[in-house]
DNA sequence: GTTATAATAGAAATCGTATTCCGAGGGAGC
DNA sequence: GCTCCCTCGGAATACGATTTCTATTATAAC
C-alpha cells in the first residue's frame, strides 16, 4: 500500500513504466498479452493513478468551478442553487470531472476568488451565474481565453456559449395569464437590479403588459435584495397604493412567497385579491398555503447543457450552438 | 501572458528559480533586497504559482471533498445541505482550502466515489455526513488512514473525529417540552432508519416519555425516506390510528412539514388537534401556516468546527478533543 | 592573517504520469 | 538471404514548483 505508483507496478507486471501508462490510457500501441499482464496487476494491487500528477502533466485538473455569490445564510434559503449544484455535479461526474464550489459575497472577494481560480489553474472551467449587465468577470475571461460558460444572458449573444432560461419568454406568457385571468394592476417584484435576469424577466413582462395595451406604471415595479425583508418591504410599499395592485409577479419563489406572506399580514386575500406568481418552482411552493403557482424552469436541463458545453469548451470542441435556450412552463397552483 | 512560470520570474528578477520559490512561500533565508526584487517581478507579471504543480509537489491538493448520498431532486429541496456547504466553504476559504462536493445516491456508485476521491488523491481529506451504524466508509478511511471528520456520530466515540449536534438531547428537550404542554400520545417521524440520527433522536424521544412516566408505543413510530410522500404516508397511517397522535415529531423539517400537510388535508387542526415540530429551523418554517416549530441546529457551527478539525488533521496536528457537540435551541412557533 | 561560522543563493533532485523519440525485433516481399 | 517496413516497448524528458544539498561570500573570532 505504501508505495503504488506506475512504476512498482511496471516492476512487479515486469515492463516498463511508459507501458503501463499506455495500457492504463488506451492507447492501441500495446500488445494484447502485454495488456491484460499489466492489467491483472493493476486489478490485483487496486492501483489508480494519482490525479495530482495527472493534472500537472496533462495541464487538466479535471474540476470545474462554480462561484456563488451569496453568503452562506442567503444560499441555504434558495433552493435554486442546492439543485443546480446537484445537477452540474451529475452531468460532470459523466465525463470524469468533479466540481469545485466557492462563494464570494462582495465584489472585492469576488474578483479574488476568480482571479485565484483562473491564474491558478486549479479549475480547467468556470461556470457563471447570475450575470450582469456588464459583467466584468465575463470581459476578463473571454480576453484571457478561459474557458467558461454563463448561465443567463450576456450582450451581444454570440460573444460568449451560454445557456438560459427563456426569461423574457416565460415572464410574458406568466404576465400574459394574470391578464388573461382578469388582473390588470400587474406589479413585479425583481430581485438587484443589476443581474440580467432581473432585467429580462422586467422586459417580459413589459411586453406582455403591451400586447394587452395595458400602460407600464413605474409605481408597480420594485427591486428587492435577496432577503426575506426587502421583498416584505417592497410588498408593504405597494399595498399602499390606491389602487392597489391585483397581482404580483415576484422574480424568484423567495421574493414571491415574502412578498405573500407580508400581504397575508395585511389582511389580503390571496389569490382573491392579490394574486401572486413565482419563479422556479421550488419545493416550497407546495408546502405554503395557499400554494404558489410559479413559473417552473428546467434547472436539470440548464445545468446540464451548460456542463455538456464546459467541458467541450475545455477539450477544445466548439460548441455548436454557443447559445442554447432552455423553456419555461407554467405551473399553477392556488395564488394566481 | 504565455509563459508565466517561476523560472520566468527568476530569468527576469535575475535569480535562481529556487529563490523565487522561497520569497513566494516566504521562507526566511532570503535576503531583504533580493525578496523586494523578486516580489517587484511578480507584482508586476501578476505571477500565481500553479495549482498542479504545487500539489504534485507537495503531495496535497488542499481539496476537501464532501459526498452526499441524494440524488438532485432530493437534494435540491434540502436547505440543510445548502447551508452546510455553503459554510464549509467560507470556513475552508479562510485557510486557503477549496470544497469538492459529489453526490452520490446508490451504495455502488457511493463506493466508486470515495474510492475515487480517496486513491486518486484528488482531495486531501472528507467530511463524511448521514452516517450510519455500522458505517463502511468509515472503517476504510480509518483503516486507510485517510484525514476525515465525521458530522454525526459513530462508537466508540473516540474512535473517529467527529463534530456533531447534540441530537439526543435536542429530541429529549423538544419531546420534554410538548408533553409539558399537555401532549400525551407524541409521534416520531424519522428519516431512514440506517442512520445515526434518526436513531439518535429516537432515542431521546423515547428518553423524554419515559421521564414522564409515557409509554414507548411503537406504533407512533415510523420511518420516512428523503421523499415528500413517504412521510405523508406515515402520516396517514398515524392518522387511521385510535386514539390519534396529538403531537408528531418529524426528524427533520421537511418531514415535519409533509406530515403536517397531510394532516391538515385530512381536516386536523393545527396545533389544536395535533402540534408539529420539526428539525433544522430551515427558512421555510417560516413560510408555512401555521409556522412550523423547529430544533434550530447550528449549521455553521457545525460547519465550522468539523472544518477546522478536518484542516488540522490533514495538516498532521492532532485535534483535541476528537469529538465536539454543537448545542440545539428550540424556535418555538405556531405550530407547537 | 587565518580559520571557523553563519548567511545566502544557486544547482540539482524530486513529486508521479504522459509522451516523444529510438532501437530492437519480426514479418513480408523480392 | 537481404532489405524494408512496421510494431512494440524502453529510455528519456517534460509538466512547474519545492527542497535538499552545495558553493560562495561575508563576518566574526582569535
Amino acid at each position: 500500500m505504501a508505495e503504488l505508483k506506475q512504476v512498482e507496478i511496471a516492476r512487479l507486471a515486469g515492463v516498463s513504466q511508459a507501458t503501463v501508462s499506455r495500457v492504463l490510457k488506451g492507447n492501441p500501441q500495446v500488445n494484447e498479452a502485454m495488456r491484460q499482464r499489466v492489467l491483472a496487476v493493476v486489478q490485483e494491487l487496486g492501483y489508480v493513478p494519482d490525479a495530482r500528477a495527472q493534472s500537472l502533466r496533462s495541464q487538466r485538473t479535471r474540476l470545474i468551478g462554480l462561484v456563488v455569490h451569496r453568503a452562506a445564510e442567503a444560499l441555504a434559503g434558495d433552493p435554486f442553487f442546492s439543485a443546480l449544484i446537484a445537477s452540474i455535479i451529475e452531468q460532470a461526474g459523466r465525463h470524469d470531472y468533479h466540481l469545485c464550489v466557492d462563494t464570494a459575497r462582495t465584489a472585492r472577494s469576488q474578483r479574488a476568488v476568480y482571479e485565484e481560480l483562473l491564474r491558478t489553474r486549479r479549475v480547467d472551467g468556470l461556470i457563471l451565474v447570475e450575470s450582469e449587465t456588464r459583467d466584468k468577470r465575463i470581459e476578463r475571461l473571454s480576453s484571457e481565453g478561459f474557458p467558461f460558460v454563463l448561465i443567463g444572458r450576456y450582450d451581444p449573444a454570440d460573444a460568449v456559449c451560454s445557456v438560459d432560461n427563456d426569461n423574457i419568454g416565460a415572464a410574458f406568457m406568466v404576465t400574459d395569464y394574470l391578464v388573461r385571468t382578469g388582473r390588470r394592476r400587474i406589479a413585479y417584484i425583481g430581485g438587484p437590479a443589476g443581474l440580467t435576469v432581473t432585467r429580462d424577466r422586467l422586459q417580459g413582462y413589459r411586453d406582455a403588459l403591451e400586447s394587452h395595451g395595458i400602460g407600464y406604471d413605474p409605481h408597480l415595479v420594485a427591486f428587492a435584495g435577496f432577503n426575506e425583508r426587502s421583498a416584505a418591504s417592497a410588498m408593504t410599499d405597494l399595498l399602499s397604493q390606491t389602487p392597489q395592485p391585483d397581482a404580483v409577479l415576484g422574480m424568484d419563489d423567495l421574493i414571491a412567497l415574502s412578498a405573500m406572506r407580508e400581504a397575508k399580514r395585511h389582511g389580503v386575500r390571496v389569490p382573491d385579491d392579490i394574486a401572486f406568481v413565482g419563479f422556479n418552482d421550488s419545493p416550497l411552493c407546495r408546502y405554503v398555503e395557499p400554494s404558489l403557482t410559479s413559473v417552473a424552469v428546467e434547472i436539470p436541463a440548464l445545468a446540464r447543457k451548460a456542463t455538456e458545453m464546459l467541458i467541450a469548451l475545455i477539450e477544445g470542441h466548439e460548441p455548436n450552438p454557443r447559445r442554447q435556450i432552455v423553456p419555461a412552463r407554467l405551473v399553477k397552483r392556488e395564488s394566481a
